[in-house]
RNA sequence: GCGGGAGUAGCUCAAUGGUAGAGCGACAGCCUUCCAAGCUGACGACGCGGGUUCGAUUCCCGUCUCCCGCUCCA
């Protein structure tokens, strides 16, 4: 059964999987060992597109931008940073399976409710974030009537006279496992010595906070202004997949922008549409990104309201950027942890406030697959011996492609083309990534550059040596050739790929 | 981690209890003047470990990896 995304005549993730390894823009990683679960190298190509992406990100919100400044902050950091931020708690989640029907909970997540009325009563179990959520949860699912009072009590698993402990889900009892703390942090040591423990950042928005103060007086900043960053974190999350979306090792390109309080909303909303422009002018079509409002109950504990950026991936509709106001709760926390003030003093107004934030925070990695998504093209043609045929091409962003120009002697065996050919790819080198080839036929060798993405093809025949030095540009999208003095393609290009 | 499915060449697939073929791709050579032409050549795989067997890619067990679901989120 072809999946909606199929049905919409989209690539599916099979085939985007093949063409990455097949082109040299992804590999599994430790290939030759077997491969390590969920982990994967960017090969040459991949390289070059992420690296695009993350240039075009700079670009747009520091570059070209007056409130912004870049970090670089470390992936190690001092622990009590993670004691601060709620990760530590947070990602400790214990959790239970239910033997019989094999339904995974979180520990804390379960409720036992009694609902009494008069001399009756009755015990139901429940999965809820938080009480008030239990009970209204409860109420419905059992259909409590509301002469019934109902409470709500933690359900203690290990517990031998504890609340009782029924499934949710399939109703058996006592069919849970032990509690398992899934601590979502990766570990390691500091020094060669046993003890002293640290952790890979879960993401890389601490950094960011713990330098605010930093940037704000060797800059001169004053609100509102913003840090972005680039860079890995680590999740140690219980289910990875779907190739690049969900790995335990992942790149984020976040900003916090820290601002008035009272105008957190509205800066909120200038990132939202912000992002979303970006986006679709390197190529998303506006349709196939939805946002998402986060409910009050799915928010993190931080925030006051979130909106997700979906895009449509081959597997449906998926985070690509999360998009938070994390109110003052960051900087607040640090302050309280490492005793420092992380007050904003305006001298002018002689107000005095903990900054609130705004994090967009978007996977670099799931970037690099909704652009992959975007661009990849199938076009069915009529071949010369008039059999049906496809071409698969990459309709990448002119910034983003990996590729901007090969360079194709229009015969490999012609000592002056292909000499005047690599003298222009030569050239071209200086200011763009370019590829030079002549191990094929003509129409082999454009294939071969549409599957990657490359722009142009710049073909060299006999009338550029014999004739008018003219070089023969083909466009990737439309198949257009236009004639252009071997000179003038370098800024011609450049017109281009800006 | 649990349940289900699957691992044969770079990719897509085939066959077989007697150690494996193809198409495409990639490589070398010849040829080739604009959209995956042709010819020649060389390279290239049974995920890993163990068991049964005279002999295992094939059967069994374990393990690893991948896919789908449970969970979480960039």
């Amino acid at each position: 059964m072809p999946t909606p995304q199929e049905a919409l005549g989209m690539v599916t993730m099979d085939k985007l999987v093949s063409l990455c390894k097949r082109r040299g823009f992804i590999f599994p990683s430790s290939e030759i060992y077997g491969g390590f679960q969920s982990t994967y190298d960017y090969g040459p190509l991949g390289t070059l597109l992420k690296n695009n992406i993350k240039a075009q990100w700079w670009k747009a919100v520091v570059q070209q931008r007056d409130d912004m400044e870049p970090l670089d902050a470390s992936i190690l950091m001092h622990p009590r940073v993670w004691e601060a931020s709620g990760h530590v708690a947070v990602f400790n989640d214990p959790l239970v399976d239910c033997k019989e029907c094999k339904a995974r909970f979180r520990a804390d997540h379960l409720w036992c409710l009694t609902a009494t009325h008069r001399d009756e009563s009755k015990q139901y179990a429940v999965e809820a974030g938080e009480e008030d959520e239990a009970l209204s949860k409860g109420r419905e699912l059992h259909q409590i009537g509301k002469r019934w009072e109902v409470s709500a009590a933690p359900m203690v698993i290990d517990a031998a006279e504890g609340t009782p402990q029924v499934c949710p889900k399939c109703g058996a009892a006592g069919s849970f496992t032990e509690p398992r703390a899934f601590n979502m942090m990766f570990q390691t040591q500091v020094g060669p010595v046993e003890g002293s423990i640290a952790y890979l950042r879960p993401e890389t928005a601490q950094g960011i906070f713990v330098n605010y103060d930093n940037v704000l007086t060797t800059m001169r900043r004053k609100l509102p202004f913003g840090i972005a960053q680039v860079g890995k974190a680590f999740r140690n999350e219980i289910v990875t997949g779907n190739f690049t979306f969900r790995t335990r090792e992942f790149e984020q390109m976040e900003i916090e922008y820290f601002c008035w309080p009272e105008q957190s909303a509205e800066k909120h909303q200038e990132w939202i549409d912000a992002r979303i422009a970006w986006y679709t002018r390197l190529g998303i079509a506006r349709e196939n990104l939805d946002l998402y409002e986060h409910p009050d109950h799915k928010r993190s504990h931080y925030s006051t309201r979130t909106v997700d950026i979906l895009y449509r991936f081959p597997i449906g509709f998926a985070e690509l950027e999360g998009i938070a106001n994390r109110t003052d709760f960051d900087l607040s926390q640090h302050a309280e942890f490492s005793g420092k003030t992380l007050d904003y003093f305006d001298t002018k107004t002689e107000r005095r406030v903990v900054p609130h934030v705004v994090e967009p925070s978007a996977g670099v990695d799931r970037n690099v697959l909704a652009f992959l998504t975007e661009a990849y093209t199938e076009e069915e043609y009529t071949d010369q011996k008039g059999g049906k045929a496809t071409r698969t091409l990459l309709r990448l962003h002119p910034t983003l492609a990996p590729i901007k120009a090969a360079v194709l002697p229009l015969a490999g065996n012609r000592e002056d083309l292909v000499a005047t050919a690599r003298a222009l790819a030569a050239e071209l080198r200086e200011d763009f990534s370019v590829q030079y080839d002549d191990t094929g036929a003509i129409g082999k060798l454009y294939r071969r550059q549409d599957e990657i993405g490359t722009l142009y093809c710049i073909t060299v025949d006999h009338q550029t040596i014999d004739d008018d030095g003219k070089v023969t540009i083909r466009d990737r999208d439309t198949m257009q050739q236009v004639r252009l003095a071997k000179d003038e393609v370098a800024g011609w290009l450049r017109d281009r790929v800006r």
